[in-house]
Order: C-alpha cells, then sequence, then structure tokens
DNA sequence: TGTCCACTGGAACGTACGGCTT
DNA sequence: AAGCCGTACGTTCCAGTGGACA
C-alpha cells in the first residue's frame, strides 16, 4: 500500500470511529475553567485581598504555595481575570501581568518581561540590571497605574543569585508617587522560604495563601467537572476516572497529572474505535506519557549530558546497577573518543550526574565506601528499554547502542 | 584510634558570545 | 570601535568527609 492510501485509511477510520471527545481542549492544563471545584475557600480569600485595588487602593502584596498541579495558577489567573473586569467597569487605571520565573529563566528576562507589560521597551540583553531596573521603576511611575504583577514559580528567581530583585521589587513603592504596586509571588518549593532575607520574606508575605495537595475523592471531582464537558455523555467510565485520580492522588495529588492521565487515555481510546474510555487505556496512557517525556527530555539534552546518561545505561545493561562517578567517568571518557568529543573533567561531569538526578533519568546519592573513599552510587532512573528507544533516535548514539567498553571488564570484576 | 581513599561540592576564575551605550 | 554587561558553559583548586581497614 503507497503512502497517500494509508494515510487515507487512517483518516477515514478517524472521521468514521466513534467519535468521544466533543472538546478535548478542556482536558490541556492551561485550560482556566468556570468552575474550580475545592478550591472556594482560597478564591475568596484572594479576591478579599486584592478587592481594594477596586478603590485604586494598594493591595497587600501576596505570598502563595502549594506543589505543581494544585490549582494555584487557575485560582489566579481566575479571580486576576474577574478583577480586571471589575476594574475596567469602575475606570480603575489596573494592569496586571503573569510572568514565569523559570521560564523567563534569568532575573533579566524577568525584569524585560515586567517592562514589556507596562510597555517599557528594553533590548534583550546588554544593559546592567540596574539600569533595566531604573527604566522599569521610571517607566511604572509615569504610567499612573495599580500594577499587579503575578511571579510564578519565583523560587527560580532566588535560588540563581541572591534575591537583590525581589528585595528591590518590595521596595518599589516607597519610589512611587502616581503609581503602587503589589506583587503576588507563587511558588511551589516549601523550602524557598528559608532562603530568603528575612525582609524580602516579611514584605512578600503580607498574605500568605497556601495550596494544598487535592486528594484522590478531590482530583475525581475535577475531572468529572471537566469530563463532562469534554467528552460526550457515557463516553468515560467513572472507572477510568477513577483511576487517573487514583494514580495521581499517588503521585502528590497533581491534578494536571490526572488531566493529562484522562485527555492521553481519551485519545487512545478514540484512536482504537472503543465505545468508552475504560481502565485500560488509563493504563496504556500512563505507560505512553512516560515514554514520551523520556524521549523529549533525552532528545534535547546536551551531548555531553547524553554521552554520561549512555554511560549508565551501558553499565546497566552489563548488570552493575549501582555505578560509582569514577566507573562513569572512565566510561564516558571512552565514549568520548569513540564519538570524537573532547572529554570533560571529571568535576564537570559529576554536575551533570547531578543535572540528571534532578530531572529523575538518574538517581544519584552519595555513599562512602569507608577504604575505598566517598563517591556518589548512581543507577538509571527511569527503564532501561525507555532510554534504548531513545538512544536508537539518537543519530551520533544508534552508532553505539551495542557498544561493549573496554574498561568495563575491569569495572565489574572491581 | 588514626589513616586514607575517592571522591564531593563550593568558590573563583576564564572564555566566548550577543548586544547594548557612548 | 571601544567599553561594558549578563549569560552559558566550562576549568582549576582545594577543603571537607564517612567509614572500612590496619
Amino acid at each position: 500500500m503507497d503512502e497517500i492510501s494509508v494515510l487515507d485509511n487512517v483518516f477515514e477510520r478517524f472521521l468514521k470511529g466513534s467519535k468521544l471527545f466533543c472538546d478535548r481542549e478542556i482536558l490541556r492544563h492551561d485550560y482556566i475553567p468556570d468552575k474550580l471545584p475545592h478550591r472556594q475557600n482560597q478564591i475568596r480569600y484572594l479576591g478579599e485581598v486584592v478587592a481594594p485595588v477596586l478603590r485604586s487602593s494598594r493591595c497587600s502584596n501576596i505570598f502563595i504555595y502549594g506543589k505543581t498541579g494544585t490549582g494555584k495558577t487557575a485560582v489566579i489567573k481566575h479571580v486576576l481575570a474577574k478583577l480586571s473586569i471589575k476594574a475596567e467597569e469602575l475606570g480603575v487605571p489596573l494592569k496586571t501581568c503573569y510572568i514565569n520565573c523559570r521560564l523567563a529563566g534569568t532575573e533579566y528576562r524577568v525584569l524585560s518581561s515586567l517592562c514589556s507589560a507596562i510597555s517599557v521597551r528594553v533590548p534583550f540583553t546588554g544593559l546592567a540590571v540596574g539600569e533595566v531596573f531604573d527604566r522599569f521603576r521610571y517607566g511604572l511611575n509615569s504610567a499612573g497605574i495599580l500594577f499587579l504583577p503575578v511571579l510564578d514559580e519565583i523560587d527560580a528567581l532566588v535560588k540563581t543569585r541572591g534575591d537583590i530583585l525581589l528585595y528591590e521589587l518590595t521596595r518599589i513603592n516607597e519610589a512611587l508617587h502616581s503609581s503602587k504596586a503589589s506583587i503576588i509571588g507563587i511558588s511551589n518549593d516549601l523550602r524557598f522560604k528559608e532562603f530568603l532575607d528575612p525582609r524580602v520574606l516579611s514584605s512578600l508575605s503580607e498574605e500568605e495563601i497556601v495550596f494544598r495537595p487535592y486528594d484522590a475523592a478531590e482530583l475525581r471531582d475535577i475531572l468529572w467537572e471537566r469530563a463532562r464537558s469534554a467528552f460526550f455523555d457515557d463516553m468515560v467510565l467513572d472507572g477510568a476516572v477513577s483511576l487517573c485520580a487514583a494514580l495521581a492522588a499517588a503521585e502528590h495529588g497533581d491534578a494536571r497529572r490526572a488531566l493529562d492521565l484522562l485527555r492521553v487515555a481519551g485519545e487512545i481510546a478514540e484512536r482504537e474505535g472503543a465505545g468508552a474510555v475504560v481502565e485500560n487505556h488509563v493504563r496504556r496512557a500512563e505507560k505512553r506519557i512516560e515514554h514520551d517525556r523520556v524521549m523529549e527530555v533525552v532528545e534535547n539534552l546536551p551531548a555531553h549530558s547524553k554521552l554520561v546518561l549512555f554511560s549508565v545505561f551501558l553499565l546497566s545493561r552489563a548488570k552493575i546497577s549501582l555505578a560509582i562517578t569514577g566507573d562513569i567517568y572512565e566510561i564516558y571518557c571512552e565514549l568520548c573518543g569513540e564519538s570524537g568529543f573532547a572529554p570533560l573533567t571529571q568535576r564537570r561531569v559529576s554536575s551533570l550526574v547531578n543535572e540528571l538526578d534532578v530531572i529523575g533519568l538518574l538517581n544519584a546519592r552519595v555513599a562512602s565506601l569507608g577504604r575505598y573513599g566517598r563517591t556518589k552510587k548512581i543507577r538509571l532512573g527511569v527503564a532501561r528499554s525507555l532510554l534504548r528507544d531513545a538512544f536508537v533516535a539518537d543519530g551520533r548514539l544508534r552508532r553505539l547502542i551495542r557498544y561493549a567498553p573496554k574498561c568495563l571488564t575491569e569495572i565489574a570484576r572491581g
């Protein structure tokens, strides 16, 4: 069968097959629904805190924390959208903006996003942070507005280099005459507060809201709320929804995870022409999501990180499931030779191992082997077969997939 | 009980780069 | 064009360390 008729078949089957979704966009986690179940308290409280804005007064700075998928972002966007509408009715010059600090990446880029929110143009790079801040302050003052920026994943701002920007931001009102600003900070790292300058902390958390993780029952409600609009009637079995909720609840009550599971399960069911989404589809969705995640993360890894991961992969294949830094470095150097890279130092490789640990591709823990020194015990953080797929998809590493490192025998002998 | 291994991880520094201001 | 500036990525140096072993 040629390619065109294959595609025709695919399309035909899709069009003729049972239709389960009426609007799958509703299951995406950036979709902000009208109803946010089990967050009424937070919505009411946040509303009370920001309400003074409607009388052109500055509201308190707010600090919000809770793990991923606990509805922080959705609640804030929901409340601010409503607030903006009300402010417009009343003629209050309110300006809000939403910045994800981790996605922005650096202090500079966060500042430049703040600037663009109040229509101050700054170059991508080249200016000193202090200079950009001065322009921001000047621009804000001359705009004569109430400014309500949301800084999501605010911890990313502090971990990189101190909290100077936050300190300046929390004090900005002292320098403003005709504008007022309040900051809404969001963090999913509870230890964040420990790193913070106490002055910044007390100023930032004039009001504090905590988002507890959802439990399985709450997740079920959330899923049903969305599933009712996303799927046609009776196209999802209760068991499937409950399983999504249970799996996500086991993983710190992440609603995003639950929604992803349900959406992907629905896609799988629809593709195979099933009459409804059942538990088996959810199980398969779980595998699919993990597979796609690993493929994507590995694909976007820098070359040296890939080689380090590949070294652990080779060791694991040789039945050495717990490797130490020195062994990995030896294999890594050999692989560099094979693929024409100049090897990095062991110090650097040690950092790369830590980075791979953070994203979950490796598990590393420091272990002391007494006489035999102190090192890290490192093992794969995901299934070897998954990694194999990812490496085969990589042009450079596919060639090495069957490679047997020369130093392996010595390492195995220990 | 002291020694000593094989590192760890912090800190300072170097280099390349893009892009601003003057 | 020169002088800065921030960022990314890396190196070099080195003090610190948990626990097996003599």
